[in-house]
DNA sequence: GTTCGTGCAAACCTTTTGCAGCCCA
DNA sequence: TGGGCTGCAAAAGGTTTGCACGAAC
């Protein structure tokens, strides 16, 4: 079935398609733990190494993007999607993508200087699905 | 030379005025490791635990916020300053404190129904003095 | 003197790396 | 068949924790 899909790196393996076929099915951002969790409950067994590597292959390749939050971890998502920000549960730690943008970076004087080259917004407090359970 | 200070946690100790001196002396957010480089030129023997735990205290009571960039590195600020972001240079790693907010958090539809309680905006490109010297 | 705080070292968590064996081309 | 890829385990960085000693009140 997955015929038709160009290789990843070198060679084509059954575990770069599985974890590429994670996080492109991902609502949001996902972390190396998130897919290896995913991948537990699933019957693929990779180990946590080649998770890594197949992640970071996928970065130098173009195919995803890393995004780093206010936790320690690191989450990849498909580099292929519109601009966006991320909002960040502080009940559940699950992240969701914010369509668009509210910055307004044309105000000449406010870049005090520095050329900005891109920027990152991240938001934070209680999503949907927390706020229905309390 | 600290007469006047009020405690932070419960003892008033010499490390934890050092450590909070530092912090506020600093230009921008500095992390536990440049804390520990300043304190290693000085006189002062602080070891590293000693650190984490003095800025997490400091964090809990609301004397510091905690920045966290793209690097997995945490960096601290002083909590009283105004609203701000940062800017974070990729050819000297320095962390730029930007003045003001962009940010137009008030048109209704655009949180897909999270509740927003805070925001953080890292921008990211060339300083003004690594510009300078290119 | 009692309790909190410190320093050291070990543990922890996320991520990277070395290496022997496996499997795709 | 050969070399890239995987899985395992160990290592590497940043941060936290346990414990005995030391210092603040």
């Amino acid at each position: 079935m997955s015929k038709a899909k160009k290789p990843i790196g070198q060679r084509n393996t059954k575990q770069r398609q599985v974890i590429l076929d994670i996080i492109q099915q991902a609502q949001g951002p996902v972390s190396v733990n998130e897919i290896a969790t995913q991948l537990e409950n699933s019957e693929h067994n990779i180990g946590i190494a080649t998770i890594y590597r197949t992640v970071n292959l996928l970065q130098e390749n173009q195919l995803l993007q890393c995004v780093r939050l206010q936790d320690a971890v690191q989450r990849y998502e498909p580099a292929n999607i519109p601009h966006h920000h991320h909002f960040s549960c502080r009940v559940c730690d699950k992240v969701y993508d914010i369509k668009g943008c509210f910055l307004h970076l044309h105000e000449p004087q406010l870049n005090e200087g520095h050329e900005i080259e891109s920027h990152e917004i991240t938001f934070s407090g209680v999503c949907r699905s927390c706020q229905e359970e309390s």
